[in-house]
Formats: C-alpha cells, structure tokens, sequence
RNA sequence: GCCGGCGUAGCUCAGGGGUAGAGCAACUGAUUCGUAAUCAGUAGGUCCACAGUUCAAUUCUGUGCGCCGGCACCA
C-alpha cells in the first residue's frame, strides 16, 4: 500500500502497487502530459516502473535540466533504430549520452559519411513520428545472448557475455526495434522532439581500446527546443571564429609548417605576445621567492635511465646520436631530473627549503602524430615549470602559496573562475601503498588547510604521485585545464637528492612539481580564443597604430608615434596614401585595439582622435593626455598601483 | 598511431583527362580624402610529393607527407 511523497511534502496514498503514470494521472492530466520519467527515491527511472513500497517521487518535465540526458539517450536509440533501418548488416554497439547530445558507434563496413545524415535524420524523424512506447523488458542472460546472437549483433552478445553475473539484463523495445539497455527512456520516440541533428563520423575503438576493431561512430546533438539547439550551434560557429589557427594566421601571430611538425614559427607580433606573457609571469616568479634557471636541452641517456624516462618514456622522446662518439643524447621531455642535479650540486640545508627553482623549460615530446593541435598541443613547447622541494610538513604551507600564485595570474589574464580537480593514485603506478597514502593524505591536508575545494579525478594521479589538476574556464564556457601541482616522493629518492636537516642527518626532500600555464604555447592559444584575438591592451602585439589623414599630418604623426613609443606602447604608423575609412577597416580587421587618427586639426591643435577598437566613437584628447592614459590602461596588472596580489 | 575527409596564387575559395580561374592582399600609377573598402593597371602557380594508367594527369589509381574532425595518447 504504498505512500507517494511529492516534491512539496504531500503525500498520496495508494492501496494497491501503481507506476509513476498512475500517480501523475492521479494528481492531474497536465502532469501525465508533461512527465517524462521519474526520480524515484533520488534514482531516475522509467514512468512504468511499479512502486510497491512507500517512496518519494519527483517527476521529470521537459523543463527539467534532467531530462536532457534522457532525451540525449532516447536520440541515441532512434538514430540506431534509423541506422539498422537503411543500412541493413550494420550492427549496434553501444551509444550513450554525452555533453551537448549523443553518439552511437556502430560496426559496420563502409564508413558513414555526412552525405548519409539527410537520410538518417528523416527516418529518425519517421521514427520519432511514430511515438512508439519504450517497452522495458528483463531477461535471462544465456537467452539474451542467444537472443543477439542469433540476430547477428555480436558486440551486443559480448557485452552482455562481460556483464556481472549478478546484473539483471534488459532490453528496452520501442516498436519492433530492440536494445539491450540499462535504461532509462522516455515514455515514447516522440519525447526526443525535434531539436536534434547529426554532427558529425568519426572513427572509434571498440570499447575506448587502440588493439580493438575500429568502429564507426555517429555524434549527434540534441535539445529540449529548438531554441537551445540554435543556441548551441551559434557557440559552436563562435568557437569556430575564434580558433587560435585562424586567428594566429589572420593576425600574423605564427606558423606551422611541414618541415617541422609541431613546432612554432613565432612572427614577430606572436613573439611579441608571447614576450608580454613570459615577462609577466616572470615578474610573478621574482616576487614570489622562485628562483629561475636554466637547464640543458639535449642530456645523456645516463641520466634519463637514472630517471627512469628511458624505461618508461623512450618511445616519447627524440634521441639525437652523435655520429663519431658512442653516445645517446636525448632532447629532455621535462625539465625535474635536470632540476635535481642543480639542487643536488652543494650540500643543501633545511635552512633553503622550500627551495623553489623555477624554468622557462623547453621540452621535446614525440607526441602522436592525431594530437597535434596548432599550438595548443605541439612536439616543441615551454612549461612554464617549477619544482619546489620542501619538507613534507610544508607540503600544505607551499600549495597554498601556489593556489595564491596561481589564483592572481588567472585573474590577471582574465580568467577568475576555475576549478580543481584532486587526482589520486592511478593502476599503473610506482611507490608503495604507504607511500601513496601518505603523499595523498599530506596532499588532501594541504588542501584543507588552504581551504582548496576540489572534485576528485580518481585513479587520474602521475604514475609517480598525486596531483591537483586546475581547470579555467573561457569566454565561452568551454574548460582548459592548465595548472597542476604535482607531490612527488619518488624522484628524489631516485636521483639521490638529499639535505640535511635540523638533526644534522641527510633527509629526502618532496619535490612539487607545478606549473600555472601548463606551456607556454598552450596558455597563448587558450588566450587567442579567449579574447578571440581582442586583446586587452597591455597584452595586444601592436597596441596603436597612428593613421594620418592627409599627408601633412606625416610630421606630426611621426611624432605621436614616437611619443607612444617612448612610454612604451607598441606602436606602428599608417602614412599611406589611403582614406581614413580605408585605414580605419585596415586596422579594425587587424584588431589593433588603439587606432590615433591625425589629421592637420590635430597636428594644428598637437591633438590626437583615439578611437577604440569595437567602437565607432572618436575621443580627441592632447597629446600627452593621450599618451598618460594609453601608458597607464597598457601597465601590466600586477605592475598597476592598486594591485595588492 | 587508428578511422574518415581534405591538399589549386600570400589569404579565402571555384574548377576540372587536352598549357589554370575569382575576390582580397602585393606591386606600379593617379588620387590628399575626417573614422570599416578611391580608381586604373601589373605581376603572381612544380595545382603537396613520388610512382602508375593514358597519346595526354593538376584532374583517374596507388604510396608517402601534411592538415582537418574524431578515437587512442597526454607518465
């Protein structure tokens, strides 16, 4: 006899068993309309579901954020329904719901191609159209296998072959067109909706593993109205003109070329980016007790067998032979085995920890040919690394320092929200239990103690020891992760690094690995896209550029360059024979933040029009009134007075 | 690395078994103009590379390289 209790505290009373639809009908026919499925007792499950016992009930509407994964999911079953329908002799594997829609991966011979989803996407809307039921059925485990395999789906069959023995398999129907799922659907075809479309093919492992069959994969994405679909598809056609490839070609920022994949041709305006960057953060650094360093870029392979990179990391790095001497060098892959040797040279006291040695490390990683991304993922690239080694007992006191660090130069670059994600002890791993728990333990006190909030990323730690991993997230919502700290017990002991402490005994330092770009290249890529090529301006390459009107303006622009130049804006002169309007687009579509027009009222009057970037408004200002407030809005924000960080 | 798509002028792209096309950019000349394109002219190509088919290949086929979208990888 069971007691329904609704979201607002009321409670219905039943007297025989009765599914969710039951109890919407009982409370009101607008109710049975818009319910979905149901949370039952916290779990979401179908509207069908029999409740005998007493339970809490919450049902899911269309404009409940939760019904998205249900649509998501459904849509994935219908575009499997559509495929098996055109395409016969495919078969289905799995096909879930993910961010912003869903995919299913199928096996089958020929490829889809994107010419085949006008196709599919109408049978899907056949499909939806015809609002069958999703029929949830449970069934043996040796029948089910039998079952698919007889309809020839073995990838079904063999997923249900590795299910536990204790999981109760079901099959959900919807019409003549059964799948083995875990559930839950929708009530018919027809709660998808129409807010779909496919995306795009792509090929993918069976079962996420590089030694399986290669399936073929259709992403699709799906909404609870067409104007969230609209929506999505203008974000993406956003990110798209913001591409850091685009934007770095339009700029003239850098280039990639054949003769050496994944590295960066910098130009001179993408240098000078990059500079800005570097400076900063080298600024940072000084200010925060690091001390920088440089260590060598090809080291002996002695020295990586030491480190253990040549056993477990060779295939990833590039070996350069000499040819008349017996000797392998290795471009280094990470800067800390170099680190070591500088602490290990000299006796060290307890007196320098924390000893912060920082590098603007240059690193060399065979990376595999499908990652490589413009600059965001590249073979060439700069950590901006530090390792601090440091007693355990100042673990906490250091990542705290660190997530202070690193908060300001987030926000500093613009970007104030970012999260932390706490990485534990991965299967693949070196170090004992003991070891680990200790590492981690000191890892989650410092976090306490720094009141850091993070989500755990189980089983994602370095195979050397546990990590914070710090997410930003962009303009337009998508997440970076660039930031890692790093506790690592295990390198010191390896390479025998060692100080002796108050006892007068030598001791192992921890060593923290921690970077707040992750690289260089990568960071200037996420802030590219960030501010899709409007940068503010103390990081823009050319901050103004000085147009004429007439040519007798020449002189005097000369000397508002000139004077910009010496307060230290990066400044570029326009004296061509053009119009202004012809100027003016020039260098709006050059997304030069700063353009001073002169014209002979302003070499009269040793005034200069500035107009802004992104607006059309003109404000005449003297000379050195332009100059001040230019010079003061493209002061670096930590050099800013009123920064306190 | 794997699956699929793509590779034509500096850029964006069209074309197609018979000696290669546009716009923008560049260059030359004219124009001196008040805030998103002044006009005219000139020049610009190993159609990614190599092999094959063909009387003939930039076009078709194969291989390689690179790029793009995913997958896998990112200790």
């Amino acid at each position: 006899m069971p007691a329904i209790t609704l979201p607002d505290g009321s409670v219905r009373q039943f007297d025989a068993p009765v599914t969710g639809t039951d109890v919407a009908a009982a409370i009101g026919p607008g109710l049975l309309r818009a319910a979905l499925a149901m949370k039952l007792d916290g779990k979401i499950v179908d509207l069908a579901t029999m409740i005998a016992q007493d339970a809490n009930i919450v049902f899911i509407t269309r404009r409940d954020p939760d019904a998205l994964e249900l649509i998501r999911h459904d849509a994935a079953h219908v575009l499997a329904e559509a495929v098996q329908a055109l395409y016969p002799g495919t078969q289905v594997t799995i096909g879930p719901s993910i961010e912003n829609g869903f995919y299913y991966d199928f096996a089958r011979n020929e490829p889809f191609t994107p010419d085949d989803f006008a196709a599919i996407e109408s049978k899907m809307r056949d499909i939806i159209g015809r609002a069958a039921p999703f029929v949830r059925k449970e069934i043996d485990r040796d029948e089910a296998i039998a079952f698919f395999h007889a309809k020839g789906e073995k990838y079904k069959a063999q997923l249900i072959q590795d299910l536990p023995a204790t999981e109760t398999i079901t099959l959900y129907s919807q019409g003549d067109w059964i799948d083995l799922c875990r559930g839950p659907h929708m009530r018919t075809t027809a709660d998808v909706g129409t807010a779909f479309k496919l995306m795009k093919v792509a090929g993918a492992y069976w079962r996420g593993d590089h030694r399986n069959a290669m399936l073929s994969r259709i992403y699709g994405t799906v909404w609870r109205d067409q104007k969230e679909l609209d929506a999505h598809l203008h974000q993406l056609e956003e990110a798209e003109r913001r591409d850091h490839r685009k934007i770095g070609k339009e700029m003239d920022l850098f280039h990639i070329q054949e003769e050496a994949v994944g590295s960066i041709f910098w130009h001179p305006k993408g240098w000078k980016l990059y500079r800005t960057v570097e400076s900063y953060l080298r600024r940072r650094l000084d200010a925060n007790g690091y001390q920088e360093v440089k260590t060598p870029q090809l080291v002996d392979r002695s020295l990586w067998e030491k480190s253990g990179h040549w056993d477990n990391y060779r295939q990833n790095m590039f070996i350069a032979q000499v040819e008349d001497e017996d000797k392998f060098l290795a471009l280094k892959p990470m800067n800390c085995p170099c680190h070591v040797q500088i602490f290990r040279h000299g006796l060290r006291s307890y007196r320098e920890l924390p000893l912060r040695m920082a590098e603007m490390g240059s690193c060399h990683r065979y990376e595999p040919s499908g990652s490589l991304h413009g600059i965001m993922r590249v073979r060439a690239f700069t950590q901006d690394d530090a390792h601090i080694f440091c007693t355990e007992a100042q673990i906490a006191s250091e990542t705290a320092r660190f997530v202070e660090l690193l908060s300001a130069v987030y926000r500093d670059f613009g970007f104030p929200d970012f999260r932390i994600k706490f990485s534990d002890r991965p299967e693949a791993r070196i170090g004992s239990d003991e070891a680990w728990d200790q590492a981690e333990g000191a890892l989650r006190e410092a976090c306490a103690i720094a009141g850091v909030e993070f989500e755990l990323n189980p089983g994602e730690g370095a195979f050397y020891g546990p990590k914070l991993e710090f997410v930003l997230r962009d303009a337009i919502g998508r997440d970076w992760q660039c930031g890692t700290l790093q506790v690592d017990p295990n390198l010191p002991e390896r390479l025998d690094a060692e100080y002796v402490g108050e006892d007068g005994a030598r001791h192992r330092p921890i060593m923290l690995h921690r970077a707040i770009f992750g690289s260089f290249e990568r960071f200037i890529g996420i802030l590219i896209e960030q501010y899709a090529g409007r940068f503010p301006l103390w990081l823009a390459p050319v901050q103004a550029v000085v147009a004429t009107i007439v040519s007798d303006a020449d002189d005097y622009a000369k000397e508002v360059a000139a004077a910009f130049a010496k307060a230290g804006l990066a400044v570029n002169t326009d004296l061509t024979n053009q119009k202004i309007n012809a100027k003016v687009r020039e260098h709006s579509l050059a997304l030069v933040p700063v353009l001073a027009v002169v014209g002979r009222k302003e070499a009269e009057n040793r005034t200069v029009a500035i107009r802004r970037l992104g607006s059309q408004a003109q404000e005449v200002l003297s000379l050195d009134e332009a100059v001040a407030r230019l010079a003061a809005e493209a002061t670096p924000p930590d050099l800013k007075a009123n920064n306190t960080a």
